[in-house]
DNA sequence: GTGATTTGCGAAACCGCTTTCGCTTCCCCT
DNA sequence: AGGGGAAGCGAAAGCGGTTTCGCAAATCAC
């Protein structure tokens, strides 16, 4: 163990320059001849010296720290979000502050605003929930860079990336279309949800490009497993020709499988089954082969993306979107 | 806006105190006299003072935040811990750092190690994996407390929070007996995998305490759907009478039901069928009706625990298992 | 009432680094 | 050769708190 930490004075009085020298020589700011910052740069790494981050950061009046704003980080999306973003900033030294709504009740978020501003972020990220509500701006409540996740932001002008719904849509008829199906039926989730909208949309639109229309009128109900299941069961009874189901979620999928199996339709010889949210990569991890076919939305992507872009400070405002992609699997 | 953010100076200058009464005052440190502390809190509070945490931090030297070690932060069950950890921590204006050893590769731990030094973190949490393999210790190579969750220490001294894979074992079991099955059958992943083993060993050690055995030898394979498929279909022909599986996590489970449904059998009416991980709720955070009845092993339990036992400073040595529990939904 | 404590507060050092500013020196032009 | 500008470096002023220490006044013991 070396001990008593060393400074950066130590390495300034080791290389026999002066503090205000070591400090530039090692930022590689400010005009040092290349000889001297050599010269400092391999005694720093002689003696160990690593700055304090600490008194860099105070002396910078910047932390090096993001905010996280959520609205529930229990959220399965969000915590993906969430965790691929923090892994992404922690590669880069920058630590993470989270405040969940959830936490906060009506303690109000001001407080959080408060405390963040105490801190001293660096910018702030908020991670909405894509679908229901659109999430409040906060982009002008703060002094530094926001930047929205997954999100429908109030203003358009916010500096937002998420997920492409209605390319999501698309995708998943344009796969089903690829395998051969024509008779395609889509069931979903509640009529007001942004994001069940938006798929449904986008699928529609392709599907008429394709000179085809839906099997059956598009059903609107839940994002649970069980809705799939009764909208299966409506569905086989009404149209039993159906060849594809474009189901609105993963579990929705599910559902759907379960009694299409058991109405002794095959899947996906008979009907195909493509899903949304691969599910079962959420759970697995692991690549490898998984059951359900499905669309990603790309949440890691949102992650990603939004970590980085903060960090280049590429604030352009307005909505982006990260593609969706299939991952094929058993049902389609 | 108040514009200029005001220090402590400020403050003091205000109160008509003296920059050190004021720090004192508001940090209920050393001797200073109610009236004057409440003087100071009142004129503090009516500027709209805050510390700079910044400031704070380096003259104190401990950096209000914690580092967070994850083997693969991609994984899922990781994220849970994380992201409840994280929030649990936020909640009490802690900022995490997050290095993840897959970022990092070969880079070695020990650059993350030294980066979280010079950090001035005030605790690292570790998150393992559980199952295949158990976490080297770092309890020593950091000079802050260190505490493990999820994961099977490398040395049984170091402070660690992590699932009771017995108890769940036991658990699973419990449900099934009470729910009046008797011939139980157990499939579940890699036979190395320690979860997998010790949830076999717990429960065949309830089943022999209500006098009974396996109605099947218990089957290893992998933790994936289709092994579910393929192990229930064996099951169910070398032992048509079954009339419960106790599937080794969620996944497999999937892949078992689909096979017993197939196979003409009600589900749970002719068998019922428990899992583990609590695998929908990791998918829809809602409360509300669910699937697959499961064991939840208390991932956001453990990320409570180990965030409130590193700020409480309660780093009593040894493992602390979290209590698993039941979550009844159609299959069992 | 006198000496010994205790109480309440302020002065000032300090945490370790960044950054402005000014002083030399050196170089380049004309 | 002389003057202007640039290059290289150091002194010192912060950044905004915390904390040690000392001093005066108030309190206590007897």
């Amino acid at each position: 163990m070396a001990d008593s930490v060393i400074t950066l004075s130590d390495v300034a009085a080791a290389a026999g320059v002066s503090l205000s020298t070591a400090s530039k020589a090692l930022n590689g700011t400010d005009r040092i001849s290349e000889a001297t910052r050599e010269h400092v740069r391999v005694t720093a790494d002689r003696l160990g010296f690593r700055h304090n981050a600490l008194a860099r950061s105070f002396a910078r009046g910047r932390s090096q720290t993001i905010g996280v704003l959520t609205h529930r980080a229990s959220n399965p999306f969000t915590r993906v979000v969430l965790a691929t973003a923090a892994t992404e900033l922690g590669a880069k030294e920058r630590a993470i502050l989270l405040y969940d709504a959830r936490m906060e009740e009506q303690h109000d978020v001001t407080e959080s605003i408060l405390q963040l501003r105490a801190r001293r972020i660096d910018g702030v990220i908020v991670i909405g929930t894509s679908t229901s509500f659109r999430t409040p701006s906060f982009t002008s409540r703060f002094d530094v860079p926001v930047i929205n996740a997954f999100t429908v932001p109030e203003d358009p002008q916010d500096t937002t990336i998420t997920a492409d719904d209605y390319a999501i849509g698309r995708l998943a008829i344009s796969h089903l279309l690829s395998t051969g199906r024509r008779r395609i039926a889509h069931l979903t989730a509640e009529p007001h949800d942004m994001a069940a909208q938006r798929r449904a949309e986008g699928a529609g639109q392709l599907l008429a490009e394709a000179g085809l229309q839906w099997a059956a009128p598009v059903r609107f109900g839940r994002w649970r497993e069980e809705w799939g299941e009764q909208a299966a069961t409506e569905l086989l009874a009404e149209v039993p020709d159906v060849d594809a189901i474009f189901c609105g979620s993963d579990a929705i999928g599910r559902g759907v499988e379960r009694v299409v199996r058991a109405a002794g339709r095959q899947v996906p010889g008979d009907i195909a089954l493509i899903g949304v949210d691969n599910w079962e990569s959420l759970m697995h991890d692991q690549r490898g082969t998984r059951h359900l076919t499905t669309i990603d939305v790309g949440l890691e992507e949102i992650g990603r993306r939004v970590a980085n872009r903060l960090l280049e400070g590429d604030l352009e405002p307005g909505t982006q979107y990260v593609e969706p992609h299939v991952v094929i699997a058993d049902t389609a």
